[in-house]
DNA sequence: TAGATTGTTAATCGATTAACAATC
DNA sequence: TAGATTGTTAATCGATTAACAATC
């Protein structure tokens, strides 16, 4: 029987390697829009403030896409980033807190583009439950056990008061969601399966208002 | 006349640290709601998933805020970052672009509570200037030098859509905005006196779509 | 061919962690 | 005193950069 180490193979790559990997792909489709066929490491490096090694590398963890003496063509790498992403097919997402946010999201334009789609919303409010907002249902809470199995929904945007978001969560996860985009300012406890993004404005805020204080050079 | 290296001294602390520093802030203020006088680098890793050492090293670039034996005061801790991250006095803020986005966030609670206040807002569409929206004026972005002026505002929110956001960024640096919080899916090219964060909603998606499909372990 | 550019290895750099004397 | 916890130094770890043979 071989070493039971947890998976030692085919290395995660950093989290910071995902993220920039996101923003070549938002890169390569403003260059494809703009008519380019073809980049190199070095100018998705400038585009972005980025060395190229550092763009070769951050590919390298995922395979040979590039063609030496050519450059990398863009509408293959935008393929290959978003099949590494997962988003060469569409996810469903449901919004959950339809305040203020919850329904500036649900007509946001930007997910659809980049392989989302905000399928239906949910809520605990009466006044909201039982509506269509931006051509999306909004459910009562209670239902999305039962609507994230029927539209095999798999992530959630939870835009809730910080008060409820951890009660919430729990009820979310119960009813299978696996990854949860919180907007809520608070650190939210669940079983490590799940995976979080947090995004807290008034931190986004505090970034830059540190900056501003402390004149911090080259941004 | 002494060595002209820009700023060799003070040395600038990473980006990451004062990410977690808005963390460290954002902690404190919810373990003093329920009532503790005092925390220590151990609980404080704990509830954010991070080493009790690195919470420690994080603080040191400041100075030195705890007591050996004790721990950290959380009410003088919170005023310390406070102080380092500048909103220790109010910041006035201005959203440009009252799209859904906008309006949204000209209503979210959560920036007056971290010392930011949304003062006024811009927009082009004549159907939008000219109102009041949650209580702020919305006016016409020509008119953001001079009511920026008037007002002090030096950090800006741009929510504008993605084919206006290069233009509408340089509009508004132009009227002297330092630092600009950007919800637009494009990097902008702006001088490196601006301090720049941007938040792009579908990029956040897709690093959740990427753990997902992945099974990425301990999020 | 000369010029451009990749993928990859080795070198550098920086950030995180471990350890511990000092302190309460 | 014993136990807890800091601030800081040294050790470890990981990520970025530089360099270059291979390729077109």
């Amino acid at each position: 029987m071989s070493n039971s180490r947890p998976r030692p193979p085919s290395d995660t790559p950093p989290k910071a390697v995902i993220h920039r990997l996101s923003l070549y792909l938002r890169e390569l489709q403003h260059l494809i829009r703009d008519g380019s066929e073809t980049t190199s490491s070095t100018q998705l490096g400038r585009l972005l403030g980025l060395t190229d090694a550092q763009v070769r590398k951050d590919l390298a963890h995922f395979g040979q896409f590039g063609y030496p003496g050519i450059g990398y063509r863009c509408g293959e790498l935008v393929q290959e980033i978003k099949c590494i992403l997962g988003t060469n097919q569409a996810w469903p997402v449901a919004i959950v807190g339809m305040g203020h946010l919850g329904q500036a999201l649900v007509g946001y334009r930007g997910f659809e583009q980049q392989g989302f789609q905000v399928t239906v919303a949910f809520d605990i409010d009466p006044d909201k439950t039982g509506r269509t907002m931006h051509g999306v249902e909004v459910h009562h809470l209670s239902a999305i056990e039962r609507v994230a199995r029927e539209q095999s929904i798999r992530l959630a945007i939870l835009a809730v008061p910080a008060a409820a978001a951890q009660e919430v969560a729990e009820v979310i996860i119960a009813a299978g969601i696996e990854g949860v985009l919180n907007f809520a300012p608070v650190t939210l406890t669940l079983p490590e399966t799940v995976h979080r993004v947090g995004v807290d404005l008034a931190m986004e805020l505090e970034q830059l208002s540190f900056a501003v204080v402390n004149r911090t050079q080259k941004s």
